[in-house]
DNA sequence: TCAAAAGTGTTTATGCTACACCCATGC
DNA sequence: GCATGGGTGTAGCATAAACACTTTTGA
């Protein structure tokens, strides 16, 4: 997932191949034994994508075996969430070419249905988002190095679909343990006041948590 | 896991093959097709050691695989954490005689290390069991279907491993729409005005949660 | 000097903690 | 009556929402 234009969008590649071959899914692929799951999911986003994985968030979801779940037969497919900041998506590479961001629509859903039962692991995977960003920093992954309070606020607003009172969220920030370390430097916007810059702190979970309203 | 004698309790079987042999274990077993994730856990445990598995809470926790979990080869599990009310464990089938319930120290950890990479799931279930308690009303998946509010208190007392006021546990309790519903009825323990009994409420998710001191 | 965006102060309401106190039962 | 555990009331403190207000820039 990342957020580009003020909307949540979330990676997709045309299939190749059958089943559902030029349908829509998420990117995904088998593990290469001695690799563990988290080095699976990080060679197929980057292999699929070419996107830089050494910036992004990325953690377990859930796992999915159902003897329905693929047309082939019985599955075992392992999900993980990626948060990553906004990033063009290369378009040399062979398989490259087949990913782009598609933009969630406000209820959370693809424009069109994906493969297999990747909309129910969409779903899962937003509501884990959504969730972690009131318990832990990982609104700064959608973030690069550094950014302003407004640019984290927006963050919370567009992943939760809700508007944020600015002076309020800059307090709770600021009064969070390890959440952001301000730096000495401003970005101007062009018009008004410009705006301090922020960096990740080294927190892990956020006490208090910032619960949604 | 369950809670036994004010101590939380986590299921363990003796392994009766190697690797391992003679060892603790977590029980688990392998899925056998078409049978769904859920399913297997649930097959596994009533075999294993013949509990009930109606009247427990079952949810999935993470999945393993590395190259050096097992040194039979690369195995994927996927582990669920069940919990339960203090059920006794049936001595008559082959394989529940090997099942016992491991008291936990302090710390969470069990009085001897587990075989595989089980202490690791261990201590993710607790911790999972741990937060689970602040956001769902899965405490009263450890108390029968009627429980006394000193009873539910001591579930929370005990997983977290904490002491709580009990005149503000009764009342964010009964505040916290769905969690529970009163009934009617009251159990006398001997000393002391009755306790009233109450049931599950409807509720899946707290609204406050009851966040940890 | 004005508009715009960042950030601070302040009021008010709400919730939470600590603990005093009352209730209902067995002995 | 009195000990014991269940349950309610309440004062004081901390937190959070709403919004007025100040700051800092570009035009």
């Amino acid at each position: 997932m990342t957020i580009r234009a003020d909307r949540l969008h979330v990676l997709q590649v045309l299939r190749g191949k059958e089943p559902f071959l030029g349908g829509s899914a998420l990117p995904g692929g088998f593990v290469r034994l001695p690799e563990d799951l988290e080095a699976t999911a990080l060679r197929e986003l980057t292999e699929e994508t070419g996107l830089d994985g050494s910036a992004l968030h990325l953690e377990q979801l859930h796992s999915y075996i159902a003897a329905d779940r693929d047309p082939r037969g019985p599955v075992a497919s392992v999900a993980y969430l990626a948060i990553a900041p906004n990033l063009p998506i290369p378009v040399a590479g062979t398989d490259a070419a087949r990913a782009r961001w598609e933009p969630l629509d406000d209820a959370g859903r693809a424009s069109d249905p994906l493969a297999f039962d990747h909309d129910q692991i969409l779903a899962d995977g937003l509501e884990r988002a959504r969730t972690k960003l009131e318990f832990t920093p990982v609104a700064t992954a959608f973030c690069g190095s550094t950014f302003t309070m407004t640019e984290l606020r927006r963050v919370y607003e567009i992943v939760w679909g809700v508007a944020l009172d600015p002076p309020n969220f800059h307090r709770k920030i600021t009064s969070t343990p390890g959440f952001v370390v301000e730096t000495d430097t401003h970005r101007p916007l062009g018009a008004g006041r410009p705006a301090r810059l922020y960096r990740r702190g080294t927190a892990k979970v956020l006490h208090p948590p910032l619960l949604r309203p």
